[in-house]
RNA sequence: GCCCCCGUCGUCUAGCGGCCUAGGACGCCGGCCUUUCACGCCGGUAGCGCGGGUUCGAAUCCCGUCGGGGGUACCA
């Protein structure tokens, strides 16, 4: 058993900020949360922004808005701090020119003055050869009077990591034992020429340095695993990190359309759209875990409770997931479900303050009461949140604002549909009791008694008046929310 | 080219040598319920990439092959 496995356990999530933050990696951050949570261990939150050119503010923002909106909580990293801070690699850039610095120093690197076209032109002698095209340690070995003449020249050096020439295996989490052979994995730069610290430092450095023990990451990962282990083995020597290797755990990729990873051209990759599409995060949380994933074989409908208590990396398959947003979708209805109505009624207050239906400071008292009563009716009706806006918009909508789909009008609304909706407008005019019981009572007897119609033909007119759509909440109690008054309006507005 | 990973219904998955004439879920198609739409319930559709082994027995193990993906950068 290895050292990091038996320590405890410290995950972290680590994306660069550059452009929205997309689903796949809400999902890596998922299981690494999990994973920590799981063993009682620590999540750490770091931002590696060492691309000046690509990192933003912005984007920087919409990571930590969207892993708080996910409740994706982390115990040291951005926002928060904690000891091995600062976590944005941008504040840390003296740190990795020192470790690259005790590198060289302890002989595990050195400066390579190779320029691009000769790199390039060896890489493809190596593979005209048949051989690995990595670099073929050239300048390795260089004497201190080789180096002074390369520089006289004017080249300027990269640093590059001496891989130790032997095999590489280790113990994948998803995938278990893979090795790599020497002659694959060869050195590699570290340092560009212009002394920019590259990922395949940085990374290493803080997670040796801020005690990861596990790294889940996504599976392109996967091959550069040699080079980091040959890293941590280094770091030991020279009294960087704890002088152990974690674990490492390779996640397969989150496919979107085709045969290509989901990635920004696929709409549902965008984690922004999810919110104000009407998820909640807890069926995203869920929909994303089944990605890779399950809880047992004859469910997939958890908490994230449970999920935590239950996740096993181990247990997670190796092969990559198509996004399904259908699936989604369908996890999202069945956790809407799952809310009790005081909960739905308060998740659902900023899609009808979005809709203009509520003002920006919220409902009114008598939008919450009206709200909180019609919850109920579309609870079952909805796999999105917003959908509760579309269904009870009749309620909260302006009088004069009300309008009736022109599709359900001339469907319903025609000759007879309108001799249905008098006769209903006499039949509740001077109803007594305004319950949905009485005003079935009143309507049936009317309608289907009086009128001998088929219950169908009997209501939907009716419907259409007053909701303003064939499709609507249960009819009854939508009259008896709507009111007397404003039900009496809407018939006599279609006749 | 070289290296690595992956391969069960359309999709997500269960399956770790016999419980599999392969289970569940989403989707889709029927039906029931029903004032519409949903929910719920019932039923159906559809899969172990291929070829060899090993074994009394293979979706499960081995080899090969094909397919897909990733890496092979002074990207991450």
């Amino acid at each position: 058993m290895s050292e990091a496995q038996t320590r405890p356990v410290v995950t972290r999530f680590c994306p660069s900020p550059t452009g929205n933050p997309h689903v796949g990696m809400a999902r890596t951050a998922l299981f690494s949360w999990a994973y920590a949570r799981h063993h009682g261990g620590k999540f750490v939150f770091r931002i590696e922004d060492t691309d000046a050119s690509r990192d933003t503010q912005e984007s920087y923002d919409l990571l930590i808005d969207v892993m708080r909106w996910l409740g994706l909580d982390w115990d040291e990293g951005v926002e928060v701090g904690g000891p091995d801070g600062p976590y944005r690699q941008s504040e840390r850039m003296d740190i990795y020119a020192e470790v690259a610095q005790k590198l060289i120093d302890a002989g595990f690197a050195y400066k390579a003055y190779d320029s691009p076209e000769e790199l390039e032109e060896r890489r493809n002698a190596a593979r005209a050869a048949g051989k690995p095209s990595g670099y073929d340690g050239a300048h390795r070995d260089l004497t201190p009077e080789q180096q002074a003449a390369y520089e006289a020249e004017g080249r300027e050096p990269v640093i590059r990591f001496k891989m130790p020439q032997k095999d590489w295996t280790f113990t994948d989490l998803v995938r278990g034992e893979i090795t790599f052979g020497a002659e694959n994995v060869q050195d590699f730069v570290i340092v560009r020429a212009n002394g920019q610290p590259l990922y395949t430092l940085t990374n290493p450095t803080d997670d040796a340095m801020m005690g990861i023990t596990h790294v889940l990451r996504g599976e392109d990962l996967l091959s550069s695993t040699p080079r980091q282990i040959a890293l941590y083995e280094a770091f030991a020597e020279i009294g960087i990190g704890g002088g152990f290797t974690p674990e490492f755990g390779h996640l397969p990729f989150v496919m979107g359309t085709g045969n290509a990873k989901l990635s920004k051209r696929d709409p549902e990759s965008n984690l922004l759209d999810y919110k104000p599409k009407g998820f909640l995060p807890e069926g995203l949380l869920n929909y994303m875990a089944l990605l890779g994933w399950s809880i047992a074989d004859d469910r997939d409908i958890f908490s994230i409770a449970e999920m935590v208590e239950a996740f096993e990396i181990s247990a997670v398959n190796a092969n990559p997931a198509r996004f399904d947003i259908k699936k989604c979708e369908a996890i999202n209805g069945d956790h809407i479900r799952l809310l009790p109505i005081d909960e739905l009624v308060e998740r659902l207050q900023p899609y009808f303050v979005d809709a203009g239906l509520f003002g920006t400071g919220g409902p009114t008292p008598e939008q919450l009461s009206l709200l909180t009563s019609a919850a109920p009716l579309v609870h079952e009706r909805m796999a999105l949140l917003t959908e509760a806006v579309a269904m009870l918009n009749f309620l909260f909508v302006d009088d004069a604002e009300f309008v009736i789909n022109d599709d359900d009008r001339a469907k319903s609304l025609d000759d007879s549909g309108l001799d249905v909706v008098r006769t209903a407008r006499g039949a509740l005019a001077d109803l007594g009791e305004w319950t949905a019981e009485s005003i079935e009572a009143a309507l049936r007897g009317a309608l289907i008694d009086g009128m001998g119609l088929k219950p169908r033909l009997a209501f939907g007119p009716v419907r259409v008046a007053i909701t303003g759509s064939r499709i609507s909440p249960p009819l009854f109690e939508s009259v008896e929310l709507l009111g007397r008054e404003r039900t009496l309006a809407r018939l006599d507005a279609v006749l």
